[in-house]
DNA sequence: CAGTGGTCTAGACCACGGT
DNA sequence: CCGTGGTCTAGACCACTGA
């Protein structure tokens, strides 16, 4: 029971204050950067028990009070910590329940943005077909960005996406190939649309965070031709890297996508 | 000194619980909802007193201290209060100084995404002309969108953005017109890149949040013509609606800008 | 009903900003 | 130097969840 504690030391006693009235670091806990409120120097040490695995995602982490008696903090300073946690997105507060780790459901995504006008029903049908999967050397960006050396073979995926019947998103999928070789068994047809899900369950690897990028361009005659328009139309390009919790690069992808069926919505504050 | 704070009332003890120590509304303060916590009770009637023009961009809100004793809640409550402010960005702490309310700097903007290839300098140069300004009766769903009735003028400007001598953007903007009348004995050419600030020094009025919308399209010949670029080269489309403190529109937008010099990045959590 | 997170208080010291 | 926000504690009651 002990051990779902085990980690780094959040930190000694840290600034000789007069009111620190805990002696920190007995039960095994603290240590870090000093200087560091403790607050963030326990954030952080929860960051890394949550990256390494060593909890899961349907059972709460310990409490608050626990992890107060535990790290000999006051329970505001958890709380403090629980909620830079909970602004980055890494975990969520449920009242009465427990606190759990969070799963990214990309509802941020760019992607998320695209309007399917051509759907007049309320429900927009959505269909994604891997249509190739093999290993191959990526382009060295690529191969670059998933940390792999000049040369190796990754990965490669190539799924369209379907609404209404419609062809409306060609993605070009790269992986990590050490962490995703379980994947090249699955036949094509059992990769989903959840194709995260479908990492988590086949290849025990979890996306935690991503990063896009989106431009806009006219259709080469190739990507003309992957999306079935006519070449010189106008397409959205989005280019996204997904990172595991310890901040390894696990999937390079980029996807074109018509772009008279998206439209973004921000508020500027 | 006092009518700092003259407002709405936060409410009474609201829930009868026993360990509501303060008689909550001794100093003229609180009422309001009741079951709503408290800190959301203060920090809407410090949002309310904030948008109503009685304090100033350049001096601090009263202190914290100074809040709690005045409501009668304890210091973290107040916090809490703030923290909610700073959280929607209408409010910033500066330590040692005070907490100040916050301009919006529009940094969040998709147009702050436009990359500009032309400019091989480090510091791109940027210019605005305003080519021409009038009372003008705007397309009902601007109307609308003001809050005008049917048929009511607005004002009209017509503006461009230059990169290094290079026309990237063309913005038609509206104005609600009673607010700007002040704007249409400005000279043009003083209406500078930093509109938003003429808005405040002529007119007085506060740009405190916006909602903006993108959309790629491909240029019809007035759009081509407005940018000085082939019929049929893809734009992107730039909607902002402006709201004021109150919540009020006070400005429509819409800018067309050319498709390649834009790139927007996001992170997923 | 026990346990979890949510709200709230009261009061301490610290680090920073301006006078 | 004083006043501001920043960190931290200790302990209370409330509202919700799930067994």
């Amino acid at each position: 029971m002990n051990d779902l504690f085990e980690g780094r030391n959040i930190g000694p006693p840290r600034r000789e204050s007069l009111f620190s009235q805990n002696a920190v670091d007995q039960s095994g806990v603290l240590s870090s950067d000093q200087r560091l409120p403790r607050y963030l120097a326990l954030r952080d040490d929860l960051a890394y028990k949550i990256s390494d695995g060593r909890w899961n995602f349907v059972e709460p982490i310990p409490s608050e009070s626990s992890l107060a008696k535990h790290y000999g903090v006051s329970l505001g300073t958890v709380r403090r910590a629980i909620e830079e946690l909970v602004r980055e997105g890494i975990v969520e507060r449920r009242q009465g329940s427990g606190t759990y780790i969070r799963r990214s459901d990309f509802s941020g995504s760019l992607s998320h943005y695209l309007r399917f006008r051509s759907s007049h029903s309320k429900i927009a049908f959505q269909e994604c077909r891997v249509l190739d999967m093999q290993k191959k050397t990526p382009p060295p960006s690529v191969g670059e960005c998933l940390g792999l050396t000049e040369g190796t073979e990754a990965i490669f995926l190539d799924r369209k996406r379907f609404h209404d019947g419609e062809l409306l998103v060609s993605d070009e999928i790269w992986l990590e190939p050490s962490r995703f070789t379980a994947l090249l068994s699955l036949p094509r047809e059992e990769i989903g649309s959840l194709i995260y899900r479908t990492y988590e369950r086949c290849c025990g690897q979890v996306v935690a965070r991503a990063e896009e990028s989106l431009k806009v361009s006219v259709a080469s005659t190739a990507v003309a031709a992957l999306l079935e328009i006519q070449p010189g139309s106008p397409v959205i390009i989005i280019e996204r890297t997904s990172y595991d919790g310890a901040g390894h690069a696990l999937e390079w992808r980029r996807s074109y996508a018509k772009a008279d069926n998206f439209e973004y919505r921000i508020e500027i504050r």
